[in-house]
RNA sequence: GGGUGCAUAGCUCAGCUGGAUAGAGCAACAGCCUUCUAAGCUGUAGGUCGAAGGUUCGAAUCCUUCUGCGCCUACCA
């Protein structure tokens, strides 16, 4: 029986017994205890004070008394002011261990039939521009988010919709049209989506210029923006990709296989894969028949200049635009196919939309729009919201080039691993092959964990001249930890030692040693709290702790040194479930661990 | 203007149903490798938890007001 769930129960029962009094459960607090005192899990008492009608100590001291003549595994507790510390016998903990020793994927849930299905949306690009640090988190974020619902028992799909069509597109494509002289990726042996991506930037650059050529002839700069020769002939592009312009259409696609070619490159050093991936250009006209059949059924307003709107005023929001004066579709349009395109694929329970915080208003109003559109699964959707990436300087612009490229980023990363990798020298015997592998987890490692680290709510800065750590809180630390505890377990093995699957139950456990063990207990409420919270953050400051406890118990510890063989079991169990969680929780975040760095 | 989010050490961050003396890492300084991987471990120093009120046995955490920063409030996506 799990131990906590006891004390809980059994502390109702003490309240009852002691005070003649039925209270909740969720009015016992449990918490561990505090390194500073005896025990391992405290009971607050301040809250069932109005049941003793007792002092603090004395309620305590009570319950605590009650607790100990009622389970074998409590075995003695101190009272401090309103804190009742609770010490558990070796004997539950040495039992705890084996079970979570010979528990198959100890902390996660499987998926059965059922299951809830969650669709994760994330990534969705644009197809005129490469990814970039802000691209990112979003992708890390979202592939994360996934594995923690699987983990969670979730029957889970990841989906990405790429924006692929629309006037920023268009714009690329003129670009090149004007100036790139048939240049491919081949041909500047260039990345596709950097190549395009250049001509995005140039488009704007060109674009500015006109404007500003607009303006000294004497417009406004509003007139100027309108007027524009190049952004006339992108809009006038965009029509003609719209009436199916079998010219402009080949352009188009031709210059998104290039996009899709670099992206996919960029996905695969990232790890992260979709079960299903939608095209704005195909939903969009799913939300237009959307509109269309809403109008008739007089859901809709339609103005006179023919542009359509739902009204939300009831809602206490601004009537929102579902299809322009000229019967084009917008953002708003296109994402109520795209949801209907999935709930119709799928029939999920939940849809969780990992965007940016700064569309917290667009979800609020898709959600509401779907609702007044009559589709019951309307809050089926939602949204999970996170901050921005910001360079010191602000905000990163891909129009204006200052970005934190990600394939660059990657990179450096990269050889940043490889270097102190190199002077360490650990991994002499390894192929080129092997090293590189090791490189690129260890790369990744750090990257992820920096993103996946921070709450995300949070807008985070990221200064591009201070490198990414390698030690301290990071994620060569915690892969670290998993490798030493796997060199271990090699020697063991290499010297014939067989770790078994039943410890001695009688054995002595250092109080290091009992601090780990409670925290290889809490993994499982870990997953649990962090799938509620959409937290990946929750996973990676958990796994931290358990490699930093893991590392000082190493530290003060001898494992296949120590004499006893009871002792060398016990440790060499723990270090085995605690290199397992490492991988199992590192796994939630998308992060690799390597055996050997 | 309205809405919404954030503010904790020099820097990056934890602190999740309100609980004990607010914790880590980086940077700085001082130590620990002839013994299981030193990307590690130990120690020193560093705080008016943005400000002011309120709620209560108890507030970084909840409420109100204010300040600062961000985002949204487009016939952009």
């Amino acid at each position: 029986m799990d131990i906590k769930q006891s004390i809980l129960t059994l502390s109702r029962k003490a309240i009852n017994s002691l005070y003649n009094q039925d209270i909740e459960e969720k009015l016992i607090q449990i918490q561990g205890t505090r390194k500073e005192f005896e025990g391992n899990f405290t009971v607050v008492v301040f809250p069932l004070l109005r049941y003793s009608r007792k002092s603090p100590e004395q309620t305590a001291n009570e319950i605590g008394k009650y607790l100990i003549d009622n389970n074998k595994h409590i075995i003695k507790f101190n009272v401090i002011k309103g804190f009742l510390n609770l010490s558990i016998a070796k004997q539950y903990w040495i039992s705890f261990l084996d079970f979570a020793n010979n528990t198959n994927d100890y902390g996660i849930k499987n998926a059965n039939e059922d299951s809830e299905t969650i669709l994760v949306e994330y990534s969705s690009p644009n197809t005129n521009k490469p990814l970039h640090l802000g691209h990112i988190r979003n992708n890390l974020l979202g592939y994360s988010l996934a594995q923690l619902l699987k983990a969670n028992g979730y029957k889970v799909y990841k989906t990405n919709i790429v924006n692929d069509r629309g006037i920023h597109i268009c714009k690329s494509m003129l670009a090149w049209k004007n100036w790139a002289n048939g240049e491919t990726p081949e041909s500047a042996n260039l990345k596709g989506d950097h190549l395009v991506g250049k001509y995005y930037v140039m488009f704007d650059t060109e674009y500015k210029k006109e404007i500003k050529k607009l303006v000294a002839e004497g417009k406004t700069l509003e007139e100027a923006k309108k007027e524009a020769p190049l952004i006339c002939t992108a809009q006038r592009m965009l029509r003609k990709w719209e009436h199916g312009n079998k010219k402009v259409h080949e352009l188009w696609k031709n210059m998104n296989s290039w996009v899709y070619l670099g992206f996919d490159e960029t996905y695969k050093k990232l790890g992260v894969d979709f079960d299903k991936i939608y095209y704005e250009s195909d939903t969009y006209q799913v939300g237009k028949s959307i509109v269309l059949k809403a109008m008739k059924e007089g859901l809709l307003e339609i103005d006179e200049d023919d542009s359509v709107w739902a009204n939300l005023k009831d809602k206490g929001l601004e009537r929102k635009l579902l299809l322009r004066s000229d019967g084009t579709s917008v953002y708003m349009t296109q994402d109520l196919g795209t949801a209907k395109t999935r709930f119709d694929d799928y029939k999920f329970d939940k849809h969780i939309y990992v965007v940016g915080n700064e569309q917290d208003y667009h979800f609020k109003v898709l959600s509401i729009v779907l609702e007044k559109l009559g589709y019951e699964w309307h809050n089926r959707l939602q949204h999970m919201s996170y901050g921005m990436v910001e360079l010191p300087e602000g905000k990163m612009k891909s129009r204006e080039g200052t970005v934190v490229d990600a394939d660059d980023l990657i990179a450096e990363m990269e050889n940043t691993a490889k270097e102190t990798s190199m002077e360490l020298g650990k991994l002499d015997d390894y192929s080129e092959n092997e090293k590189q592998k090791v490189f690129r987890t260890i790369a990744m490692g750090a990257l992820k964990y920096f993103i996946l680290k921070v709450d995300l709510k949070k807008n985070m800065t990221f200064n591009p001249k201070e490198s990414i750590d390698f030690n301290g809180n990071t994620g060569p630390f915690i892969q670290y930890t998993y490798v030493r505890i796997q060199s271990v377990i090699r020697k063991a093995k290499d010297s014939g030692i067989e770790i078994t699957q039943q410890l001695t139950s009688s054995t002595d456990i250092s109080d290091k040693e009992i601090s780990l063990i409670k925290l290889i207990y809490d993994y499982p409420e870990i997953v649990n709290e962090a799938g509620i919270n959409y937290s990946p953050a929750m996973i990676a400051n958990y796994v931290y702790e358990i490699a930093k406890e893991y590392n000082q118990f190493y530290h003060d510890h001898y494992i296949l040194k120590e004499n006893n063989e009871a002792i060398k079991q016990l440790r060499l169990v723990i270090s085995q479930i605690t290199g397992k969680i490492i991988k199992s929780a590192m796994n939630i975040l998308g992060i690799d661990v390597p055996e050997r760095m």
